[in-house]
DNA sequence: TTGAAAGCGCTAACAA
DNA sequence: TTGTTAGCGCTTTCAA
């Protein structure tokens, strides 16, 4: 036997049709006892193994989803395809994975290569929400589940977490603290995530009555070095903030170096609270407070969606869903001596 | 149009033949321009797409790898897969990744899962080394590259890294700053990275005529819980140790709580090293030393293998990489009064 | 430069 | 309970 075995030699081996071993393969029943026996025997001595290939071919669907995340470097979206495999595994559908690094060019190539493989579905955190080429997921109706960002082209279910009302948590959270004077470190404003943030920001300030003041407001474009960066001029203003607020976590990481560098001390001098869990948060001393998102959550919900969409394909309305992030309070909204500077 | 068009109707509608379209679709040449034209547009307005099962229906490669990795959580993993996937786009490969969360029941599952989709090569590090169902691998001829786990069952390339020679540095290290009581916390002894960690750290004792103290040698499980416990134990012994040095990063992110909770002043009272490099290394003061492991390169080297394997199968002798860990000597392997109790 | 036609390995409808 | 058979959509000779 040169080549792989297939259904035919198998079939031949064990003395039936190709159909009886086809009825064996997909545990369909219908079939006697013994004829059975004789053909698992076949199919083990042969090692043979059912071509996916073949099977797609003649079924439409193929049990298997495509996730595409930004950045598989990035904790959060281990855990959302932690959560999206729980659930998956459940319902007996497989997952593939691939990461864009942020890159549109990328990301356009695998939706290509999923749809080439015939994925029953995708769950997608896009790395451009305006992208053109995401339309072709519309136009060969697939189904898709938007997950952390949304998509702007056409209309999809969603799943999302509230940025503004996190920020506004953590913020409300350092003014009940006593801080009037919060700086904040800003994600791009272009991004749902850095805009959203930036206005459960404004929002808490305003409904608190403190004007905001634009020396407090400094942009970061979601990396540590700019976290450092944003941490250095915040430092640097001659009326200092007695808080800071940062958007996300790498640049949270990069505050928290700048902190050390300048010697800024952080629950002494200055409060903090970050969006987005580090695992630094409670090596920390102070412990960080941050604003956490549920992403295992978020991934067994997407992938429930997906289902469900699968299934039901046009008759279900586009559902949105929209998670509440959690304010974990440790230690570092507060100050150490709980004097605030006025 | 109902269904998905395919290439007989790209082909009608351009009003060309299906050899033709399949030529231009895949670059294959031999076809003139205006024609060719004509067909991209009749691809262009239908929106087709081919599909990846014909296609390996009729091509016995796929340009597909498949990645298995125990612990898709673990910072380690997403590491080597962006080594990984960086060689293979390079080569435009596509790689697919599923996490076994160290079960071998689920890689056993993943591994069919692969075969059937006729992947043409995988790396894994597997969740039991010592698995009889790793040897359909073997069976069915599949290439295939063992990473940071050795497969035993049978000869594969490997790519390892020296966990006597990181242990052995690390050890090695403590004893030049002068400590003589230095514990460990162990892994499992019956998996490779274990044991062999525990040879390197009797190696450095031996060699440097240290007689090995039983009382110092503390067992873990690899989990932060167990590192935790483990720290607890070596600090209620009546000779406590002046050094600790860890078996992997979950087990030093345990024993740095434990330190913190036992009071027990890391650089001050206790020096330490540990193997894996962990994000909170430079957080903690004094920062931690550690053993640090190449992951991103092992990844690159265990495409490349894999690609040579892929296309000279049998007339390649089994390649065996092994990779130096770094030692990473930050601050905390000195005392910081530089002064070690005897 | 183009087309006709033979499968690749499988599932499922139909027949026996 | 089992077998026969018609494709699924594509690549790839071989011929024109």
């Amino acid at each position: 036997m040169e080549n792989k075995p297939n259904i035919q030699d198998v079939a031949k081996k064990a003395g039936v049709s190709i159909a009886t071993v086809s009825r064996v393969i997909n545990n369909q029943g219908g079939v006697r006892r013994v004829t059975e026996e004789k053909i698992q025997r076949a199919i083990e001595e042969l090692g043979y193994i059912r071509s996916a290939a073949a099977r797609t071919m003649k079924r439409k669907d193929t049990k298997t989803i495509g996730v595409i995340v930004p950045d598989i470097q990035n904790p959060f979206f281990p855990l959302l395809m932690a959560g999206i495999e729980q659930k998956a595994s459940e319902r007996d559908y497989f997952t593939i994975l691939s990461s864009t690094n942020e890159s549109p060019v990328i990301e356009e190539k695998i939706i290509r290569n999923f749809l080439e493989r015939g994925v029953d579905g995708i769950i997608i955190t896009t790395a451009n929400e305006d992208g053109e080429y995401l339309k072709v997921l519309e136009e060969q109706g697939v189904p898709v589940v938007a997950v952390d960002r949304s998509i702007k082209k056409f209309d999809v279910d969603t799943v999302l977490v509230d940025n503004v009302k996190g920020a506004y948590q953590a913020v409300q959270r350092l003014i009940l603290q006593g801080h009037r004077k919060i700086g904040i470190i800003r994600g791009p404003q272009h991004t749902t995530p850095g805009l959203e943030r930036y206005i459960g920001y404004q929002k808490a300030l305003e409904d608190y009555g403190i004007p905001l003041d634009e020396s407090y407001v400094v942009d970061g474009d979601f990396s540590e070095a700019s976290g450092y960066t944003a941490t250095s001029e915040l430092y640097h203003l001659r009326d200092k903030p007695t808080a800071v607020f940062s958007s996300n976590n790498m640049m949270t990481i990069g505050c928290m170096k700048a902190l050390d560098a300048l010697d800024w001390r952080l629950g002494e001098e200055v409060a903090f609270i970050g969006f987005d869990d580090v695992d630094i948060a409670t090596f920390l001393s102070p412990k960080l407070s941050v604003v956490a998102r549920p992403m295992y959550a978020i991934g067994e919900i997407a992938f429930t969606l997906l289902h469900d969409r699968i299934h039901f394909k046009e008759d279900l309305p586009k559902r949105k869903y929209l998670l509440s992030p959690e304010l974990i309070t440790r230690q570092s909204c507060a100050m150490t001596d709980s004097h605030i500077p006025r």
